[in-house]
DNA sequence: GTCTATAACGTGATAGAC
DNA sequence: GTCTATCACGTTATAGAC
């Protein structure tokens, strides 16, 4: 009960450790490592600039911390999703879809930020990425090697179905500042047409891969 | 003649303000503006640091010309085909994911350049950026609205369109190096995929855009 | 724990010799 | 045109007072 009132305490009147991690995970989100500067996350939080490097050591591990976090917390309900024994592969696909794009619609940020910090620092990010064991070892796997034993799929490869899924709900928010930059759209736009997504995905999901 | 003997030759034997653009085109591409120091590019033209401010003033002009090339060269390939007035819809699809995923497998690392430098500085860049033309006035448009029209394909917005087929074509290459260090796969694995992928695309188009 | 002041370093850019 | 040497500045990190 104690804690519970504790962390409750903290958002409301959250510590100066806690205001520099939560304004380094929004610049770093916004801006990448090497666009961020350490006083602009002191700034965001409100605080002293050695305070950072008093709690954090570094700019470094401050985003080493955040990068985890962020990564953990992306991957997470795909995780939970494609595990569940419970649930069909449609099913899963609408779970996925629905999650993500309310997700990402929250933090629009993230997909990008992910994206280019592994590009410009792959091997330091992949150890702690089970990628492997989310597609390999899953029981997603398993349900679509049978789908497709049984004729209910084309497409043999799960690497596919997966890209797939997952870049018609990633692609647009990696995409808008060049769709909403062009007048075509403004931000109310954009996000019906997310919500609009998470029935459509499923959808075009199933036809995909029975196509042939 | 002697132009064009010009030009062959400054493929052989590149002066150094050649040297130098081809050098920023390679590092930019890889590390984004942000992360690229001046001296990682005269070091990869092998040429002094000095020259690069001789001939382009400075790191951000030397950027903006690449950007705007890249740009350009990225985007021409997709305005051509969707302006083809001889050929039909299916096509076009075609076409764009045969070309872009040819194009994009000899620089790779061109679309995660593009979305994170545009994320950086939208303002600076879409005024050059033709995104609304290439859209709305594009002959692809006409012919979009047409097919609804006729009841040839269920999902009314072009958006959602070329939304889905750009991303089916591009995702893989921002994910790249997610899907590599996780030792899944290897390079030639997934170019190999990619291959396949110039043929799948297509098909799956075509099931989607008919789905209800 | 939090601040001010400053050290230590990296980076973009230029002056000036050749 | 091309180089070496150096400046000017911004940024990360720390020392030391409170």
């Amino acid at each position: 009960m104690k804690m519970i009132k504790n962390k409750v305490q903290a958002k409301v009147n959250p510590s100066a450790e806690e205001k520099i991690k939560e304004a380094a995970r929004t610049v770093f989100h916004k801006k990448g490592y090497a666009a961020t500067r350490t006083r602009d996350i002191a700034e965001e939080a409100g605080i002293n600039l050695a305070l950072l490097n008093y709690y954090y050591r570094s700019k470094e591990k401050l985003f080493e911390i955040i990068m985890a976090e962020t990564l953990s917390g992306f991957l997470q309900s795909m995780v939970v999703v494609l595990n569940d024994e419970k649930t069909t592969l449609e099913k899963k696909v609408q779970e996925i879809a629905s999650r993500y794009i309310d997700q990402i619609m929250e933090e629009p940020e993230i997909p990008t930020f992910i994206l280019t910090e592994i590009r410009n620092n792959p091997h330091a990010l992949l150890k702690r990425m089970p990628v492997e064991q989310i597609v390999t070892n899953s029981f997603f796997f398993k349900q679509h090697q049978k789908s497709v034993q049984d004729g209910k799929i084309t497409e043999p490869n799960p690497l596919h179905f997966l890209m797939n899924l997952i870049g018609l709900i990633i692609f647009p928010f990696v995409a808008k500042p060049l769709l909403m930059g062009a007048r075509n759209l403004d931000i109310s736009n954009f996000n019906r047409l997310m919500q609009e997504r998470k029935k459509l995905i499923p959808i075009w999901v199933k036809a995909m891969m029975k196509a042939k």
